[in-house]
DNA sequence: ATGGTGGGTCACCCA
C-alpha cells in the first residue's frame, strides 16, 4: 500500500494537482488536511472519475476540513471530536482487509505561544494532550496516523531550532508534549525511523519567503506515524519537496509511505 | 520590530 498525506491548502483549487499526484506516484489511499470546503461541494466525482472511488470527508466552510481519497476499498469511517469543538480536524477509515488510518489537522495555534494570551495556543495544547490521552488509552495495533501537526518536533526538523524556539510550532511546551504522544501513544514516526535523526527534513514552507527554495526556511510539520507491530512492514517513505515548487502551490508538499 | 503571501468569502477570518 502507497499512503501519502498532504496539506492541500484548498481541495476544489488544487484538485488537478491532487489528482496528478496521485497517478505520477502511483498512490493508493491520501489523507488530505486544510480541504476548505463544505461535504456537498467536495469533488468526489472527479476523484472517482480518475479511479479513487472511497471517500470519507469532513468539512465546513472555508476553514479546516479532512478527507482521506483510497482506491482501495473502506470499511469503516468515523471520526472524534476534539478539545469541545465540533470543527473538522478528525477523520478514520479501515482499509478494507488493511489497517486503520486516522488523519489530523492539528490547530495551527496562533501567534503568541501563550495560552492566556492566546486562546489558540491554548486549544492547540489542550488537543494534543487529548489525543495523548485517547491513544494511551487504546494503544494502536494494525494503525496509521497521519497529517499536518503543526509541530516540528526536532531540531532537525526546522531551519534553525535556535530561531524558532519562541516561534509556535517549534516551542518546548510543543515539542515535548508531540514526543510524549508518540512515544506513550504507542506510535513509530515512520519518517524520522527512515532518514535517521541528521538529516534536515521539511514539509513546509511559508509562503511570504521572497524565494522558499533559496532561503530554505522549512519545518516538518506534516507527519506519518505507524503502530508499533506495522512500523517493520515499511518500505520507503519519500517528501516531495518538489510540489513547493509548481504552480500555484499548497505551503505544505506530500508526504508518502509505501508498507 | 516589521511585514512579507496565499486561500476562502464577501469585510475580514485564518494559515
Amino acid at each position: 500500500m502507497r499512503l501519502a498525506t498532504w496539506n492541500i491548502n484548498s481541495i476544489r483549487l488544487r484538485i488537478q494537482l491532487v489528482i496528478n499526484f496521485l497517478q505520477k506516484h502511483d498512490i493508493d489511499v491520501i489523507c488530505l488536511q486544510e480541504t476548505k470546503t463544505e461535504d456537498k461541494f467536495f469533488p468526489a466525482a472527479t476523484l472517482a472519475e480518475a479511479g479513487w472511488r472511497h471517500h470519507a470527508f469532513r468539512g465546513e466552510k472555508s476553514y479546516n476540513g479532512v478527507a482521506i481519497v483510497s482506491r482501495l476499498p473502506i470499511d469503516q469511517t468515523y471520526h472524534e471530536n476534539w478539545a469541545e469543538k465540533t470543527d473538522c480536524r478528525h477523520i478514520c477509515v479501515q482499509i478494507e482487509n488493511g489497517p486503520s488510518i486516522h488523519n489530523f489537522y492539528v490547530p495551527a495555534g496562533g501567534d503568541v505561544p501563550d495560552r492566556y494570551e492566546n486562546p489558540k495556543f491554548g486549544h492547540k495544547l489542550d488537543f494534543i494532550a487529548e489525543m495523548t490521552r485517547y491513544f494511551m488509552d487504546q494503544k494502536p495495533h494494525n494503525e496509521i496516523l497521519v497529517g499536518d501537526l503543526n509541530i516540528a518536533p526536532l531540531a532537525e526538523d526546522v531551519w534553525s531550532s535556535k530561531h524558532l524556539l519562541k516561534v509556535v510550532s517549534h516551542t518546548p511546551v510543543e515539542t515535548e508534549a508531540l514526543k510524549r504522544l508518540i512515544s506513550n501513544g504507542g506510535w513509530v514516526d515512520a519518517v524520522r525511523e527512515h532518514f535517521g535523526t541528521d538529516e534536515k527534513l521539511y514539509s513546509w514552507w511559508s509562503y511570504r519567503a521572497r524565494d522558499w527554495a533559496a532561503s530554505n526556511r522549512g519545518r516538518r510539520l506534516d507527519h506519518i506515524w505507524i503502530s508499533h507491530d506495522l512500523a517493520p512492514s515499511v518500505k520507503e517513505v519519500d517528501i516531495k519537496a518538489d510540489y513547493r515548487g509548481v504552480e500555484k502551490p499548497s505551503d505544505h508538499v506530500p508526504v508518502i509511505v509505501e508498507l
